[in-house]
RNA sequence: CGCGGGGUGGAGCAGUCAGGUAGCUCGUCGGGCUCAUAACCCGAAGGUUGCAGGUUCAAAUCCUGCCCCCGCAA
């Protein structure tokens, strides 16, 4: 298949990787533009684009995918298919019906289920005992295209949103290579997403990073687990923040929600709404991650202080 | 030049503003106490204070340049 790939971050990387390996032909790699990014506001290409450039792809920039010379240029490439992961930009009608073969995204969760931003997170977040990904036609609306295929895979216990994104990546990438080649037999299905049991999982801002002491401890362990290793799950001591990185359910001592209950080289214990929370590994703003016993060595942190949502 | 914090014995930090050869918590080693211990007591080892240069009788502390790490933001 002549495939033009569109894609921006790490997990679109790495179905492009899978596509180079396999006997597909890529036309032109799509990517959001070059910005300024992380410390510095340096200049940055994105995952996706390295991987292009390293593979001697043609790379597209367009500020926006609804730039007319930027269709042009897409039609002028006479693509079989276009495969969209995790791009950034809604893609408009004009592109959709432009491959003979359709648009086909991956999806990183089990649709309808978590359409949307960030669904690796909101998955380990919700508690859910299994996710996946979808790969489906796209259409107009956000992540409600018809489903080709879905692969499932089990969150562990001890599943961080880094080693789960790291799990969906490849499955993404593989569960891809076989829809397009089920495409390619004229094998592929199209089912329907049911409305039922749709949700959206929200992309992670500032409020929804921020530990609420008032829940119940194991959603705070989850929250934790969901967003390491990125962006980290924050809390604030006297106006200092604190990124807190893993941590486990203990029972609670009955003190007020956020309050610390005991420290020790094991860890700071935190009560949460009904049980307490060991904090193992913290960080603090201007420092490295490390675990909590050596954090108390130099940062003074009292029993009965407590953790706040706010500064 | 986006904003900001930091690099001090093995770990985490204080000391820098008002220059005078370095301190705390922990770890390590030795000894003691104890039925025992991750507990407690006594003692010891361990540092060219990120790198280079400058000012000074004297610099972790002041000045200049460089390297590295981190938080916000995107």
């Amino acid at each position: 298949m002549r495939i033009v790939f569109m894609g921006t971050p790490d997990f679109a990387a790495a179905s492009l990787e899978a596509l180079l390996a396999s006997p597909n032909q890529i036309l032109a790699v799509v990517t959001q533009p070059d910005r300024p990014r992380g410390r510095g506001q340096r200049l940055q290409p994105s995952p996706v684009k390295m991987v292009a450039e390293k593979a001697g792809l043609r790379v597209l920039q367009p500020q926006s995918v609804r730039e007319e010379s930027f269709q042009r240029q897409l039609e002028a490439l006479v693509p079989d298919l276009i495969v969209v992961v995790a791009f950034g930009q809604k893609i408009p009608p004009e592109i959709l019906e432009l491959p003979p073969y359709g648009c086909i995204n991956v999806h990183a969760s089990l649709l309808p289920r978590w359409r949307g931003a960030a669904p690796i997170q909101a998955a380990i977040m919700a508690g859910d005992a299994e996710t996946g990904v979808s790969i489906m036609y796209m259409d107009e609306g956000w992540d409600t295209g018809d489903i080709i295929l879905k692969r499932e895979v089990e969150i562990e216990p001890a599943e961080t949103g880094g080693s789960l994104h790291d799990k969906l990546a490849k499955l993404g990438a593989e569960t891809l290579l076989n829809a397009i080649r089920l495409l390619a037999e004229g094998k592929a299905t199209r089912t329907p997403q049911p409305e039922e049991g749709a949700c959206y999982a929200p992309k992670l801002t500032g409020e929804s990073l921020l530990i609420d002491w008032n829940r119940k401890a194991e959603a705070v362990e989850r929250q934790i687990r969901a967003l390491n290793p990125y962006p980290g799950a924050r809390t604030y001591h006297n106006g200092t923040l604190l990124r807190i990185w893993r941590g486990k359910v203990v029972r609670g001592e009955g003190g007020e929600p956020g309050q610390i209950l005991s420290l020790s080289k094991t860890g700071i214990v935190v009560q949460a709404k009904d049980d307490a929370l060991l904090i193992e590994e913290i960080q603090r703003a201007g420092g490295g991650k490390m675990p909590a016993g050596a954090f108390l060595n130099g940062y003074s942190l009292a029993r009965g202080d407590f953790f706040r949502r706010d500064e």
